[in-house]
RNA sequence: GGGCGCAUAGCUCAGCGGUAGAGCACUACCUUGACAUGGUAGGGGUCACAGGUUCGAUCCCUGUUGCGCCCACCA
């Protein structure tokens, strides 16, 4: 027996269990079936559950599940990713609270402390996609360090350092000071500030009257200035180039050159060039192979180091010009401090010359929020340029398709103007880049140690002690080859060859830099082809509002809360029902509360059906169906079938959503069911037994249609009627479409006429207030004795639906101030003369004429027009006479029953 | 500066070259033996604006406005 309500969290966690347990969700790689693949995105492996993950989840569990039931052998890779900055941020903190850092504790036990820390948390979110109902293949998870995957990375590294495509360079980086890290472009985000033009005079060298005038966001890096740049153009300033200035503060001696970077609309036009603190400085810096200082240390405070190593001699005083002492003063200081007290030395020594307010872009660290400074440092590069066009042709010729398909656009824009990758980060949870020094600094990259030690003998000819790289990779490293090596590369598994490429990767737009296309591109440089087929971009998830969430803004939602208070399959259901193509998602509880009454209509539907004995009856096949109803539903059935097939065949969860819901609220609950109820209500109905296997039928149909979105109360329903015994919903076959024939289609339009002499009827007594508690006789006019025939099977169902009391038939006159109803050539007669207000039937029915009669005008107007037919389609044509032909049938019917209200 | 997306009922969104749709919200009536987390019926839209193409435009094209996003850019 079915409970009256559906307690989702009473049954969520034993079915889950139990369809663990049964191994449900395990890829048989020994079976003959197609394969049918998802690569999890590894969430990381600290990290808890969020709306995002939920909605990536249950649109990939819908597609897995579907397949699955499809006669796919389906693997849906799960994992986790060991997130290095994010990881080890938490980490630190942790340590912060503790009043320690990861330097008081040295390496090692720091990684031990994040191991721990992974141990203890990191079943949290494995937990957390359970409870979603993801059906993913447990035993095969997988971590990006564990000892497989750090093999696949190492494989990667050295055979890419190998061919030349990862190398060590010496350039300008971005910098998180906070972090002491390298990071990629990527994890740079410029935000507008606020700040400031400084205006200062450098002096000439001959001749300090004489002062040429740059502007500057930065004064604090004048101490890596190593040139001023005017526009060769710029008349303004030809005579100056070539000369030298000397710079304030140093008193260095630096030229003024010729450079097209110098823009002369902007500030003076003429550019400090600074080139270890600017991406466009040091490009000029190249060009013109000026040097360059480094003046901010690793945390961004100012440094010496470097300038006095290049200049020991120019730190001299000059009045007013060089201020050794206050230039030494400044070390240390951080460089927000430092900018405020050289401009102050500036201003106080007359070389300022003003200050503008100044709104600009910055560049903040995606993750901390720090200021990121552009530092010259050696890092380790991956050659994405080499790598780029491989990945670039693959989708340029179909091999990998983007959904929607405007996505490539954006893929391509960025894959063509791709940069060398800093694949190093100064962090200690990660990969450790497998390179080892020797003590003259000759790099040696290998597989592990030993290897590394045999290449230094054979360089050194000697064995050589050797220090291993201090920095690990970047995480999007090990991401960037998670479809090929959770499935054992670089061995040559049977599991690789079955299961890669796989179908589709279902992710945000907000990875495609970071992991997309580089899974694209080490995919078709390792394995020679893409990674997935499809890649399916959803949406974001936001507040209802629209807003972003954020946990700064508290108005995230929790999906555990959501799925605690209305159910897994209640969240899941929202959330196909709400994803349409590119576009965003506004959840609240609202909307989930509001979906959740689909699965209780379902749960009360299926209720209705085991209190009226309906029981799988396995022999029953659909062509079999003789009642119209029957086939009717029927026929409803197998198009609902083919729409949600379709849909999910085009990653059109909304339409799938709706259609189901349509079907069984709309058709299977509001007719199917209540035209069934009186036939259940005879005692011993000779239709009863038809229909109540149809209803088996169709129920079997829904719950096998929704098991990919709402597996809970499906499987707690396909069980608890018994269909189980033939096969595990999980793995029941995707219904077949059921193809009506002519017969059935006649059946069809039999039903849909009874659903709208019944509408009518509903509307008139509506509209004219006649409450529901009283029931109304009708009267069939002139009536064709097959018609007639047709109406007495239906009887009892209009009489009950309709609050109809008895149907009877004339011919000739109507009775006085009858209502007349008009469905097809039906003519309906409601004898209400007394009881309702004529004059209301009147106005309403004025009413109803006028639209006719506007109708049918505007089609006369549309075929008045000789243009319209001779240039519009035949069928259109067609289609309008028919239209008119109908429309002023209408009107004839409306005015007729006018008239007969008039005559009252 | 370059690019992309969106604009349809009070709200959230489908849709489509040929009579504007759904869910929620709203109004009225109804506790009828599956379900009040329900039933029945109803009101509500110059499809952002301006041009163009077309027999016909909410739909296609161009422009405008508004909102959002991505990339680039520390003078």
């Amino acid at each position: 027996m079915l409970n009256k309500t559906f307690d989702p969290a009473q049954i969520e966690h034993t079915l889950y269990d139990l369809w663990e347990s049964q191994q449900a969700f395990s890829a048989r790689s020994t079976s003959q079936k197609k394969p049918f693949t998802i690569m999890i995105p590894p969430p990381n492996v600290t990290g808890t559950l969020h709306m995002g993950h939920a909605l990536t989840m249950t649109l990939q569990d819908t597609l897995i599940r579907w397949k699955r039931m499809q006669g796919y052998d389906t693997l849906w890779q799960p994992g986790t990713d060991h997130a290095g900055i994010a990881t080890q941020m938490v980490v630190e903190r942790h340590l912060a609270a503790e009043g320690k850092t990861r330097h008081d504790m040295g390496r090692e036990s720091f990684i031990e402390r994040v191991w721990q820390w992974k141990e203890d948390s990191g079943g949290g979110i494995t937990r957390q996609l359970r409870r979603l109902g993801a059906s993913l293949d447990w035993q095969r998870e997988r971590f990006t360090m564990d000892e497989g995957l750090s093999q696949a990375v190492r494989e990667v590294f050295v055979s890419l350092y190998r061919e030349g495509l990862i190398y060590r360079d010496r350039r300008l980086v971005n910098w998180d000071p906070a972090f002491r890290s390298a990071i990629s472009d990527l994890e740079v985000e410029s935000k507008e500030v606020a700040g400031h033009l400084w205006y200062i005079r450098y002096p000439l060298e001959e001749n300090e009257a004489l002062t040429i005038t740059v502007a500057t966001t930065r004064p604090e890096t004048m101490l890596g200035d190593t040139a001023v740049a005017v526009h060769p153009n710029d008349e303004r300033y030809t005579a100056l180039i070539g000369r030298f200035i000397r710079l304030p503060l140093t008193g260095r001696r630096i030229p003024i050159i010729a450079d097209t970077y110098s823009d002369p609309e902007k500030g003076t036009g003429a550019v400090k060039i600074t080139p270890a603190h600017d991406f466009n400085d040091f490009e000029v810096g190249r060009r013109h192979n000026l040097p360059m200082l480094s003046v901010l240390d690793e945390e961004a405070r100012i440094t010496l180091e470097e300038i006095t190593k290049e200049e020991s001699t120019s730190l001299t005083d000059q009045e007013g010009l060089s201020d050794p002492d206050f230039v030494r003063s400044l070390v240390g200081l951080p460089r927000e401090e430092a900018r405020k007290a050289i401009v102050s030395w500036l201003d106080q020594k007359g070389w300022l010359e003003k200050i503008e307010p100044h709104r600009h872009q910055v560049p903040h660290a995606v993750r901390g929020g720090t200021v990121v400074e552009p530092r010259l440092t050696t890092q380790w590069y991956c050659d994405a340029q080499k790598l780029a066009p491989a990945a670039i042709e693959a989708v340029t010729a179909g091999r990998t398709v983007f959904l929607p398909k405007q996505w490539e656009n954006t893929f391509f824009a960025w894959m063509r103007e791709i940069q060398p990758w800093c694949i190093s980060r100064q962090l200690w949870w990660g990969h450790r880049i497998p390179a080892w020094y020797g003590p003259d600094g000759h790099v040696f990259v290998a597989y592990d140690e030993v290897e590394a030690a045999q290449q230094a003998i054979s360089h050194y000819g000697q064995s050589t002690p050797l220090t291993r790289d201090e920095d690990v990779l970047d995480t999007w490293f090990s991401s960037a080859l998670w479809p090929f090596s959770t499935l054992g590369w670089p061995q040559k598994t049977p599991d690789l060859a079955r299961y890669y490429p796989t179908d589709v990767l279902v992710t945000g737009f907000d990875i495609i830099f970071f992991w997309v296309a580089r899974m694209m591109m080490m995919g078709q440089h390792f394995m020679g082809d893409v990674p997935f087929r499809h890649v399916f971009i959803h949406g974001l998830v936001r507040d209802e509002h629209g807003q972003k969430m954020s946990k700064s803004k508290g108005n995230g939602i929790d999906p555990l809360e959501l799925v605690e208070t209305y159910g897994a399959d209640a969240l899941r259901f929202t959330i196909c029902a709400l994803t349409g193509v590119g576009r965003d998602i506004k959840l609240s509880h609202k909307r989930v509360e509001n979906y959740r009454t689909f699965i209780t209509k379902l749960w009360n539907a299926a209720r209705f059906c085991e209190m009226n004995g309906i029981v799988p009856q396995p022999e029953f096949k659909p062509e079999q169906a003789q009642l119209a109803l029957c086939r009717w539903i029927l026929v409803e059935t197998a198009s609902t079938l083919s729409q949600a097939t379709q849909a999910l065949e085009n990653y059109r969860f909304d339409e799938y959503a709706s259609a189901c819901y349509r079907f069984v609220w709309n058709r299977f609950c509001d007719w199917f069911l209540e035209f069934a109820k009186p036939v259940f209500a005879e005692q011993d109905s000779s239709q009863a037994a038809e229909i109540r296997a149809v209803a088996a039928y169709v129920l079997g149909v829904i719950l096998r249609l929704l098991q990919p979105v709402i597996p809970f109360v499906t499987d707690t329903l396909w069980h608890s009627f018994g269909f189980g015994e033939q096969a595990s919903l999980i793995n029941a076959p995707w219904p077949e479409v059921f193809l009506p024939q002519q017969a059935v289609k006649e059946s069809y339009e039999e039903c849909e006429q009874m659903i709208r002499i019944i509408t009518e009827i509903r509307t008139v007594r509506s509209e004219l207030n006649i409450p529901p508690s009283r029931l109304v006789p009708v009267i069939l006019r002139g009536i064709a004795a097959c018609t007639q025939k047709r109406i007495v099977r239906w009887e009892k169902a209009i009489c009950r639906m309709a609050r109809v009391d008895e149907i009877s038939s004339l011919t000739g006159e109507s009775p006085r101030g009858a209502i007349q109803l008009l469905v097809d050539d039906i003519t309906l007669l409601l004898p209400l003369a007394g009881i309702v207000d004529i004059e209301a039937e009147k106005t309403r029915l004025q009413k109803e004429y006028a639209k006719a009669t506007e109708e049918a005008q505007k089609t006369a107007k549309k075929l008045d027009n000789e243009n319209f037919i001779n240039k519009a389609h035949p069928d259109i044509v067609q289609e309008m006479r028919h239209r008119l032909e109908s429309q002023h049938h209408r009107c004839e019917q409306i005015n007729a029953a006018l008239a007969h209200l008039q005559a009252c």
